[in-house]
DNA sequence: GTTTTATTAGAACATATGTTCAGTTAATCT
DNA sequence: AGATTAACTGAACATATGTTCTAATAAAAC
């Protein structure tokens, strides 16, 4: 057999990095198999490299359009309020990261597994999401309605604190996102407050 | 040639657990084989089988060793200031896992490579030390001291963000630990502050 | 000094790995 | 309808994997 019934890239393709993510995910890069994708796939192993030139370009693809929607979807705005900012950023990032689970999962566990120079292209976009809030808490400290002492230590246990969620939450658990969304920012809030 | 000058099972034990402690932190779980482990400490693959029963014992054990470490090390003291105990907490996670990042790194990266009995037992033991901070949570706001709408999520919130400086403290670096502990206890008291 | 035990080497086992490639079939184009 | 391209199979490659086992040597016990 060859090129099978209804086969098509526009199909194909995003059904490799689909389950690609969720194996990932769920076993690990490295413990996850060229062969147990192709399989979840529908398809040979061979065939997988009609759509990534090998194993580690297929997570790195991952992790960069994580991170490139993460940027898109948080548009910075005007930070003449600080607060408003710091708000519309902690619910935003308790939305983005509750909806990718794996993407999440994956950015976070599987930087040991790139390779020198992807390493740091992924760690260059990290970098750019994280100056984001460290611009608001700056901002904050300037027009005096934060008491940070150091907005870079600052903006690192904020996002430690938010990304956390990802950890507990669950769909149709106790709380509602939204109840979440209110109690961290509640805490986010004070811990930052004067 | 069979066994070597000066081989000895105090000597070998220690060494085998802490060359799998570094390269299951450096590399993750998966990625490292029982060659690499051996080579690192100077012995053949097959000897490891002297001091593990398996792989995933290996892992398991460092687990657990470190989470028992962890429980005994903090010693839960007497309730009635939860503002002293909040802080003793801080200030006691922050330098007991800075201590140890290999082992702190292992223990939330490769949850998903141990069997499910192995799982469970680490999970239960992970649960009794958020069960001490939770605690010191609850009678804060039974003592009117925290405002604390949910001690559950508040307790996930705190050790999600102090656990995070693991991340990226790094001895030498432009803080020292103790002005990092400094801040972020400043932090915790706010956010859980009236 | 001899016997027993502890510790290791080294080979072997069956299986799995990422990747390549020639051949084959389906879809598309002319 | 015929020619061309896209998508895939299935086999193959060299190498790596966790684990077991026998034989050999060092340390300890007697």
């Amino acid at each position: 057999m060859a090129r099978t019934a209804g086969s098509h890239s526009e199909i194909t393709g995003p059904r490799v990095r689909t389950a690609a993510l969720a194996l990932f995910a769920q076993h690990g890069y490295a413990a996850v198999s060229m062969r147990q994708i192709a399989r979840e796939v529908g398809v040979q192993a061979g065939a997988l490299y009609n759509y990534t030139p090998d194993k580690q370009s297929l997570l790195f693809d991952l992790m960069r359009a994580h991170l490139e929607d993460l940027l898109a979807a948080h548009a910075p705005r005007d930070g003449s309020d600080p607060m408003a900012g710091l708000e519309h950023f902690t619910r935003f990032h308790i939305q983005f990261h509750a909806e990718r689970p794996d993407e999440v999962f994956i950015a976070y566990m599987e930087l040991r597994n790139l390779s020198p120079e992807n390493f740091a292209e992924i760690e260059a976009l990290r970098r750019r999401y994280e100056d984001r809030l460290e611009t608001i808490l700056r901002a904050g400290v300037e027009a005096g309605v934060f008491a940070v002492p150091d907005p870079k230590i600052a903006t690192m246990a904020v996002i430690a604190m938010l990304t956390g969620v990802n950890t507990w939450f669950r769909e149709g658990g106790r709380l509602s996102l939204a109840e979440v969304e209110q109690i961290y920012w509640d805490m986010v809030r004070k811990s930052v407050a004067i």
